[in-house]
DNA sequence: CCTTTCATTGAATATATATTCATTATATAG
DNA sequence: CTATATAATGAATATATATTCAATGAAAGG
């Protein structure tokens, strides 16, 4: 393995289990201690791949928030199959992909994690899930495929399932995963 | 106001300040010199009132075990009514209370983390509302009031979906409050 | 092989933050 | 009113943790 290949599985290291206990314990409560212990390295040594621990947290940031978790396609698909598609797709990545799982908790972690500093506030601006899927419900009103009420409240209580099944799931990757059809039902209009 | 009064008076604003912050950044991230500033008062004083920051966190978790939220009565009602009255009840405290919102989402909080003090892990033991739910869902499945499915994972969506929306409402509390009736459609039987 | 580069270490340093304490201000109780 | 208790302060100290760095080891490339 050449050098420079060493250096990015190094990185990957680190990477991983930087996720892995910000995850669990959050930026502050985690020490630069814990993540070199994880990964089996000295402290020192982990400054060799990383200026701070402030600069691998943002790393991990910048990949989430490129990650496919955070993509809201525009559609034009009928409202309720999209969010259907998109819990479907989400709680199946959830399930089978770690990775996506710890990332998809982090980032939704991060974002509501005031104090972080003014580049991880910028990175994570962008990500506004909630707030962007108001107008695809009330499309979904419009046609009666979701039902009646504050859109925005709709798109919280979807949100807010979601995520807090993609942090359990992440957190204790043994418990069974829900079907995303019962989250969607949050969403469904009843037959007549 | 006598002494005696004044000192529980303080107290109370330390102990409602540090749940708000505590909720914000988490134990960790939060300094007692930021509770400080936010009651109002010097640092030294608040040590006056409180041993150390670890014990006030203590006693906010010890207030957050034994409030309304984390009691699960016995019931022989209909196990999906008794689901309608809970997200009910507690959807109405979160949306009307500030206080029982905050400590609501402190605790479930309190209990994902990790690298809690062993007196904090083990008040918040006796708290598994997700494991403590699993025979009232079977009890509900049974009965065609509730649909098929893994009983736990029905559990972790209900319950996914309610901290949520708790964490939501207490970090935002103009946000508008989703109805608990969207919440039990996940767990409610489609007819026929 | 051998050399040279770079990975690696852990102790030393810098820094941040919890906690203490000597002192001052305030207000209660008598 | 005054004496006294206690609320309050903020600088000093202790401690924990991030970051640096001089020294060592290993192995890639010649």
């Amino acid at each position: 393995m050449s050098r420079a290949e060493q250096k990015e599985k190094r990185r990957a290291q680190i990477l991983d289990a930087g996720l892995g206990l910000f995850l669990r314990k959050g930026f502050a409560a985690t020490k630069v201690q814990d993540i070199a212990d994880a990964v089996g390295m000295s402290v020192g040594l982990l400054f060799n791949y990383f200026e701070s621990k402030e600069k691998l947290y943002e790393e991990l940031v910048r990949i989430g928030v490129s990650g496919p978790q955070s993509v809201m396609p525009a559609t034009d698909a009928e409202p309720l199959e999209y969010f259907e598609a998109v819990a479907e797709g989400l709680l199946h990545a959830i399930r089978s992909q770690p990775f996506t799982a710890k990332m998809f908790a982090f980032v939704n972690q991060a974002v509501r994690n005031e104090g972080a500093s003014e580049t991880v506030r910028g990175l994570l601006s962008q990500i506004d899930t909630i707030t962007q899927c108001i107008p695809l419900i009330k499309a979904g009103q419009a046609n009666k495929t979701i039902r009646a009420g504050n859109p925005y409240a709709l798109s919280i209580a979807f949100w807010s399932a979601i995520v807090g099944i993609a942090e359990m799931i992440a957190l204790e990757p043994a418990a069974p995963c829900p079907e995303a059809e019962w989250v969607v039902d949050i969403l469904r209009a009843k037959p007549q």
